[in-house]
DNA sequence: GAGTACGAAATCGTATACGATAACTATGGC
DNA sequence: GCCATAGTTATCGTATACGATTTCGTACTC
């Protein structure tokens, strides 16, 4: 999974400020200041606008004239929205990569949740959260759509962004989460239908937005 | 709905490039020569290869490094990867909007459908996808995530590429799909519950892919 | 005649430079 | 002391220039 080839500057502006964005080393709200940035890297301001451009399609940045750009998703309603969407999207891509995921993808999914548990036991969140994109990373590998699949990756790179700098772990659900994964791997071991499926994945990750809201009280996604 | 800001030259290459990718001038697979479309446009190259960048993140344009940039979705699997993440977005999108769509876009909707069925009876394909597309942007404006919406309308521009050079009418499909618009309708203004909605609003679309598949045999979705 | 090597042309990729715009600061008036 | 205004600074936006890479055409060899 390592990235040899640096490729264009361009490329590799995206790739550094993309990641910096989803580590949380850029916060939502940050300035990303062009000439900075591309200081930092030593190129010059050029591709590191490009890559800036790419950033803002992909939902990363928000970008205003004349002004600059800055981390999107500092807003709570961006996170509801987010969540929204990727549930949306993962019950799809899940219920498409179904048919195509074999007992080892089983397996390794198991291995990975029983680590989460160990988590839980050990209270390790920032293990957890790492060990819950490797979870659903072994489910959505082999979505045959790739247009899906990446959209997909956005919004988990979001949602990274966003929990990078307003983390909050909820001990209850965590343990409600891991149970639900073992509920999700015998609906694909048993050849489920795409609806069912579907719905269940979805549902896994609505309840974690509600948790949230649940928590937080920062509003509901119809009261906007 | 006329833009009358031009904004800056950056953003003006990249409307005017979309502009022409959606109405089929660029059609997909053709080349995008930066200097040529520099000059068609009257600015400098750099803001052009920001646009055409933004473009690609958006899925319009395939990028090659020290080759250019070509108009995407000449591959028809492309179409069809394109068609079911449609379906899959719009059905959400549809279901979210629903319980915000009123009486009045309710008529509006009847009075665009209506006209969808004249232009059966004149064969004018061409108004009818025009149409076709009022129609559902009717269903999708209320929606009250900007993600979704967003995604929405990305597909669209996907779709309008495609179909402006691949263009099949399929007129038994279109009988069909007016008849559809207006049990979507009713169920809409009767407040079917969510699941409902969303479910008839995939299978709108889903049944305008396999049509098309039907008529072209170009494969299927699960076959790749 | 087919394949290969070389050279020329086209095009991309990025640095630099400079004008344009917005944000900030200080000064003066009330 | 507070607001308005002018000047300053920081940053953005884009044109130009030039090096790097690919592609295409041509000549040469087998």
């Amino acid at each position: 999974m390592t990235e040899t080839a640096v490729g264009s500057k361009s490329e590799q502006a995206y790739a550094a400020v993309k990641a910096r964005i989803v580590d949380g080393t850029y916060s939502p709200g940050y300035r990303l200041v062009l000439a900075k940035i591309a200081e930092d890297l030593g190129v010059s301001v050029v591709p590191v606008r490009e890559a800036i451009r790419r950033l803002e399609a992909e939902g990363l940045v928000k970008f205003e004239r004349n002004v600059g750009a800055t981390v999107s998703g500092i807003d709570p309603t961006e996170y509801l929205y987010t969540m929204q969407t990727l549930s949306i999207i993962e019950g799809a891509a899940t219920a498409l990569s179904a048919p195509l995921i074999g007992p080892a993808d089983i397996a390794r999914a198991r291995e990975v949740n029983a680590e989460m548990r160990d988590c839980l036991e050990h209270f390790d969140p920032v293990r957890f959260t790492a060990l819950n994109q490797d979870f659903h990373s072994v489910l959505f590998e082999h979505c045959p759509n790739p247009h899906i699949l990446d959209l997909v990756h956005r919004g988990w790179n979001r949602l990274a962004s966003i929990r990078a700098s307003t983390f909050r772990f909820v001990p209850g659900r965590a343990h409600e989460s891991v149970d639900e994964h073992e509920a999700l791997l015998q609906l694909i071991e048993s050849n489920a239908d795409a609806d069912t499926i579907e719905q269940a994945a979805r549902r896994h990750r609505a309840a974690t937005l509600d948790a949230y809201l649940a928590q937080s009280n920062a509003g509901s996604l119809s009261a906007h």
